[in-house]
DNA sequence: TGTAAAATCCAAAGCGCTTTGAAAATTTGA
DNA sequence: TCAAATTTTCAAAGCGCTTTGGATTTTACA
């Protein structure tokens, strides 16, 4: 059933229909009532592509994911896309989602433009340096940065969370509790999210006197077996870490792992703070959280990117201010004093 | 730059400029060459929702994920989702996610259906009683079903992992080790995997004469804090178990902590078996597994699904096969002879 | 009651593409 | 060399919707 046969049934004309569908007001009350009734009853749709044809514009949000840093990013995704996608259905838009090698993603980037396929961007972890959002603002098409690219972060739409100052506070958190030796498992440095993260936790070692030592600071995918491993080999040092500080709780479990391994008791042998990004799949709603976290629901992350991404598409020529979040320091069972030195 | 504009610029009709874009037969060597050259030349993007419109295919396929179910799929759905993704890219389709309340989810589909907004699409998670598959039957439009639900798994399209074998082969495996006293920490009951495997870890015990005793038998989602919880439950009984059976890594990395909690250490005291999914967040390529496990690549299943259904939909009237994929048992270090029992 | 204003409704023109049916140009064969 | 066959190109008709500009009907007011 088309616009045009509905209309036909009703003895109306296609405008009427259409404007009593849409909810403008040069029609009665009466008519569009009669119309959505009629439009339930013959399980009426709009086409979806006439419909976009006709107004140029496409009611959908793309999130262009680079094959090869999926990997980095893929347990976040679906918290992520879990928390836009419910905003996307609740404001009628849909949710395009294009895997692309990352050689093609400019390539992709261009077609998305100009096929007019959607009415906005997401833009996924960003780079320390970062081509993409030079790329998209030339290409004048709305869009917003999950996170931040490098220097200057106006011009664009971002939403992002203090990295540093988060990196800080676990820091001081961990200095205070006498901890001298604290080893970094960070993300991978060439994303900003991770050089952020590192420029709080020197700033805050630095500001207590204690020393930088790159040799117990790691960049890695963020995955269990590599803070197994890098654990493995922070306990096979002279000089070990009295506490290690992670960048997910994925490294931490890794971390937790090796400690167990090594018949360590995390916590009292050695601290462990991480960030936390709430995954879904590793919290129980109302459960006490095991690991000593600096914390933000990477769901609700999702969820305002696309608030604001929407709300700028629909004001269009007023942007939204970009957002930085607090994160909230939680302490868990993975953290204690540290341990003194004759013990 | 549209078709009518390229077309002016070359001083051909639309017709000859379109046939020379899509490789139709009917347009000189010559032209298609001086054609395509002009195109990548402007940056010519054909408008998605004009061609859609025009053609009534949409090369587009929807994956309807229920935002209740979603954190009992989430971290299987990234992957799986990649792996689409990457096929999906191959032949030029997209895809599109709406996360729906479960509630509207068949409200959903229909709107799905009628909108033309997509050409196929995908069902998840599907139930032990699955009303999904009714309804898409009757909407008529191709579906591929990740996982079969009850009974007559013939007249649609499904792929699917043997989870009945799997977990008799898995259960087999820790009799021949000598437990007798095996855990089954499930999925949700509800879900058509779980049921399957349930059944295939019943049927190994009562194969070899032991005893099915629902106490040691357990359905939740799939997360780690389950894993430790019902771990920490199983290890307060008097008859304790020596052997657990899990359904995903992260209950068994649950299971794993409250063994460490409890000072128990998993392989000697307690062995674990899991059925692995490779989710990519949990290994690191080429690295040896520590669990022992029964294992699918959840990525190459999504590749699979992606693969089968764009070729249902290319052809049509004659529909793939559905494929039934049997697992690999990988022996780690998480499992071994059962304790005697004086030690 | 007659007229201006307001409320309804409509026909038709796009939106940018594909595709049909036919025409024009070129090649072939006797 | 000319008609027939083949190749190449084109004009125009949709696809299903929105939206403009105008026509028609109803209401309001003097």
């Amino acid at each position: 059933m088309n616009l045009k046969q509905l209309a036909q049934q009703l003895g109306l004309s296609q405008t009427t229909v259409s404007r009593a569908l849409n909810g403008y007001p040069e029609v009665s009350e009466r008519t569009r009532r009669r119309v959505q009734q009629a439009a339930t009853e013959f399980a009426y749709m709009p086409s979806r592509h006439a419909q976009l044809l006709a107004t140029g514009r496409s009611r959908t949000i793309g999130h262009v994911v680079p094959l090869l840093r999926h990997s980095m990013m893929t347990p976040y995704f679906s918290d992520f896309i879990a928390g836009a996608g419910e905003v996307y259905a609740e404001y009628g838009f849909d949710m395009l989602i294009s895997v692309v090698p990352e050689a093609e993603e400019e390539t992709h980037y261009r077609a998305m433009a100009a096929s007019n396929k959607v009415d906005g961007l997401i833009v996924h972890a960003p780079k320390a340096v970062e081509s993409r959002i030079g790329l998209l603002q030339a290409l004048e098409i709305p869009f917003l940065v999950h996170g931040r690219a490098g220097n200057p972060a106006d011009g664009y739409l971002w939403m992002d969370i203090d990295n540093k100052r988060s990196f800080e506070r676990a820091t001081e958190f961990l200095i205070d509790l006498g901890h001298r030796r604290i080893a970094l498992l960070n993300g991978l440095e060439e994303m900003n999210f991770a050089s952020r993260r590192r420029i709080g936790y020197s700033e805050a070692l630095q500001n207590n006197d204690i020393e930088i030592d790159p040799s117990i600071m790691f960049c890695d995918d963020m995955i269990e077996p590599c803070g197994y491993s890098r654990t493995r080999q922070l306990l096979e040092m002279d000089e070990k870490p009295t506490a290690i500080l992670t960048s997910s709780v994925l490294l931490a479990m890794g971390v937790l792992r090796a400690l167990t391994d090594c018949g360590l008791r995390a916590g009292s042998d050695v601290s462990i703070v991480t960030h936390d990004d709430q995954l879904s799949f590793l919290h129980k709603p109302g459960e006490v959280p095991f690991f000593t976290s600096t914390r933000s629901s990477i769901n609700k992350a999702g969820r305002r990117c696309g608030e604001l991404l929407i709300s700028y598409i629909k004001s269009r020529e007023s942007r939204p201010e970009s957002e930085l979040w607090e994160t909230e320091l939680v302490v868990g069972a993975s953290s204690g004093p540290a341990p003194s030195r004759q013990a």
